[in-house]
RNA sequence: GUGAUUGUAGCUCAGUUGGUUAGAGCGCUGGAUUGUGGUUCCAGAGGUCGCCGGUUCGAGACCGGUCUUUCACCCCA
């Protein structure tokens, strides 16, 4: 028991099963993502950690994996800080490489790094996996991935609502009832100017953030712990509690923010995307929701986030614009617009609600059962015509018992056996089991492919 | 990072106030049935009770540590 291999917390092995219900969910997103002009590209698993560290916020830092340097790397590290155990500064001596936390910051910097050879807009995606050295728990992982689209180079609000399509397709296909929900970090930023605490927008969204867990009175403490005055507070209630359609509630914010440049800018960019949906009658809930915030420290303009209605679980997608993302990496004005699909949360989803199709082409259709000598010549004849013919099928590589390879074909829910034994072989004919029915029949080889053919 | 929680056969789990050789169901292997699976019957294999240490005449059970599982917070996909 002691001596049983294991494999790191929060990361996962997958069986066959759960390989082909992985990959319809990433057929799925790939087709669509490309449906929309969308183009692979793949990062390494590794970055430099200068192009990740800084990034993701404080807590970002703490949860990148970061990779201990080759060769004998405390030799290199200064001494004092090591006596000290001082982790924070000794670890940049220690390791320069980290996994990847995201998609979008290794695509930033591909996109400055290529930018002569990019022609802008640039739209691609990127289905890999990233690490993140957090507590597992439910729908949280260590090893996860995301399926990432992104169009940089482009301001137009167009992009946002092409995002928003490919969400309303995916899920369509998915089956999984969603309500994708909309904010403007604009927006919220103008909610701080016109309190005067521009510079604790990120305390503030937060805090409403918190609304739907924490409630109301404990929002307004928090705010209040943070510094807020009791004035400023009164001014964003109507704010946290807006309430009826997105286009009440447009008409509420302008009202509200009507001294603030910044935030009727956010305003209106809401009410763009709104009335480019209206036009496209999407089967998508889309949801204005000011209490969405999200952490990540580079979103400016839209930020989305989808949630599977009827599982209690994240949010399954998640995205936004960023105005200045490849800045850091010395290319300016090189705005950008993107989201990611959690491809395990949405396994997660798919499984609990059954929502996986059941036939399925990636399975056997049928196996041919192995008599060994001459027969297993002729069964290996016949086996290569029929998978000439486009089907799916195996021959037992071993001249087994006839039970061992019976029940080898039921457990692998292969549902034809084929018995090419002394007597077929002789009559040039196969014997066809229906392992459903437990029928059998004599066929010859055009008969055989007719029927074990989809 | 904070606070809980879990660990006994391949799997799901029993195991009394600490007491002799740790059990069940399912699964697995073989046989009934040497060219027929899924049903039935018979037999068998399989465990250093997560790990390290402590208390005790005696620990699967009690104590400490550690790893692991799951969950909440934080944050997020």
């Amino acid at each position: 028991m002691a001596q049983k291999p294991s494999i790191p917390k929060g990361t996962r092995d997958f069986s066959p099963a759960e390989m082909v219900k992985r990959n319809y969910i990433f057929d799925t997103v790939k087709s669509v993502f490309q449906k929309y002009g969308y183009l692979p590209i793949e990062t390494p698993a590794m970055e430099n950690l200068s192009t990740l560290l800084g990034k993701y916020g404080e807590e970002g830092d703490k949860l990148l994996f970061k990779i201990l340097n080759s060769g004998d790397y405390l030799k290199k590290a200064d001494s004092a800080l090591l006596a000290e155990k001082a982790s924070n500064k000794v670890i940049t001596q220690l390791s320069e490489k980290g996994l990847r936390y995201d998609l979008t910051v290794p695509f930033a910097r591909f996109v400055v790094q290529h930018q002569n050879e990019i022609s802008f807009p640039f739209k691609r995606y990127q289905i890999q996996p990233v690490w993140r050295a957090d507590r597992p728990q439910k729908g949280r992982y260590r090893e996860f991935f995301q399926c990432d689209v992104d169009v940089v180079g482009s301001n137009a609000l167009l992009n946002e609502v092409e995002l928003i399509q490919i969400v309303d397709d995916v899920y369509r296909l998915l089956d999984i009832n969603v309500v994708l929900k909309l904010n403007n970090r604009k927006v919220l930023s103008g909610i701080a100017e016109i309190i005067g605490a521009a510079d604790q927008i990120v305390d503030i969204t937060v805090a409403i953030d918190k609304l739907d867990k924490i409630g109301l009175d404990k929002v307004n403490e928090e705010l209040a712990s943070k510094g807020l005055s009791q004035e400023a507070i009164d001014t964003i209630q109507p704010i946290i509690m807006l309430s009826g359609t997105n286009a009440e509630k447009i008409v509420k914010l302008k009202e509200v923010l009507s001294k603030s440049e910044i935030g009727l800018k956010g305003v209106s960019e809401l009410e763009s995307v709104l009335n480019y949906l209206d036009v496209l009658k999407l089967d998508l809930e889309v949801e204005l929701d000011l209490t969405l915030a999200r952490g990540l420290n580079y979103y400016t303009g839209a930020i989305f986030e989808v949630k599977a209605k009827d599982v209690e679980i994240g949010s399954i997608t998640g995205g936004g614009r960023y105005d200045d993302l490849t800045g850091i990496f010395g290319l300016k004005d090189v705005s950008g617009v993107g989201i990611s699909f959690g491809a395990d949360r949405i396994y997660d989803v798919m499984n609990q609600l059954e929502l996986f199709p059941k036939a399925d082409g990636a399975k056997t259709r049928a196996l041919f059962v192995n008599f060994g000598g001459e027969d297993e010549l002729y069964a290996m004849k016949t086996l290569a015509d029929v998978r000439k013919a486009g089907v799916n099928a195996e021959l037992f590589p071993d001249a087994a018992k006839m039970k061992k390879q019976m029940t080898y074909a039921n457990r692998k829910e292969i549902p034809f056996v084929v018995l090419t034994g002394e007597v077929e072989r002789k009559s040039g004919n196969v014997t066809l089991k229906n392992m459903e029915t437990g029928e059998q029949s004599q066929l010859n080889l055009d008969e055989l492919i007719k029927v074990i053919s989809i």
